[in-house]
DNA sequence: CAACAATGATTGTCAAGGCAACTAGTTCTG
DNA sequence: CAGAACTAGTTGCCTTGACAATCATTGTTG
């Protein structure tokens, strides 16, 4: 499609709208609904997959994939919780070398505040801009997106 | 839509997709194209920006709204770069307040060494997993999101 | 079951990048 | 045209977060 030896103007705008998208957003996350609670994006986001989570715990190597994060911010991200009293790290039972992450009362009681916030900011930012076709529309390309992207990386799953 | 008071398990999967994405595609153009030069993805961003501009140079503010980043991280981005030779910092004779960053011979031959690399990745991980219809929107879809996201944080434009 | 590769987690070190404070130049207003 | 308000850019200070190395445990293979 394009003259690979130029750079055409339009290369950018998929990749830039994406990008775009994802500021923006994050950007809503962070003022509207994290910014309350007082803890950063980063902890945020843990303490509602951990909330999500059966049994309200996960280990750090699950952590790494859902957070798309490296084990060694995983590690620290989850020593600035547990000395904020939000989580607490256990050991798992299934295999000595993990330890499970596991929500703190108090760590329930920040998703609770956090989640009607983040469920307010994700719905208009999001699920009111699109009809429910649209939605499964969209996640459909984005993870074409992913799947194009990964065709370059392949080989880590 | 939403139970506002507890977390839909639903409610991540657009944001999550957006994400993985932007991670799958930043990392594929990280090892695919960026990689290969040397530098760092964002240092390549400004070449292939200033490249792209009117005489290959734009003012650092205008780098700030492109790149989408802050005004401390863009002044010592362009120190970086000015360093390494691929760029030059010129007075604006428009205004004595900005300095115009311009790409340099050198700066010119690293994206003409990126360019080709960073169009097969976005061609393969984008353009070529849509049509053109689809493409306008994906665009759509994401500006859609970025609109949604913004009126929370109206009134910065 | 002993040697060895593979995996989960943590730590040392360092670059990337944001915020607030500052300088310098411009525009607006009286 | 003097002062106030604003804008462009830079710097100090700090947090976030990645990579490489390390330790502990598990699985694998002779």
């Amino acid at each position: 499609m394009a003259d690979r030896s130029e750079l055409d103007p339009d290369l950018l705008r998929p990749s830039g709208a994406l990008l775009a998208a994802q500021i923006a957003l994050g950007t809503a996350i962070e003022h509207h609904a994290v910014g309350p609670t007082g803890y950063d994006p980063t902890t945020a986001d843990l303490l509602v997959r951990l909330h999500l989570a059966p049994g309200h715990s996960l280990r750090a190597v699950e952590l790494c994939a859902q957070l798309l994060k490296s084990p060694s911010h995983i590690s620290r991200l989850i020593d600035r919780a547990e000395e904020s009293g939000l989580v607490r790290r256990e050991p798992d039972p299934d295999d000595r070398r993990a330890r499970l992450v596991v929500l703190t009362d108090a760590g329930r009681d920040v998703v609770a505040r956090l989640a009607p916030l983040l469920t307010d900011v994700l719905d208009r930012a999001i699920f009111r801009m699109f009809d429910e076709g649209e939605i499964e529309i969209l996640i459909e390309f984005l993870e074409r997106i992913e799947t194009g992207a990964r065709t370059f990386v392949d080989g880590d799953g």
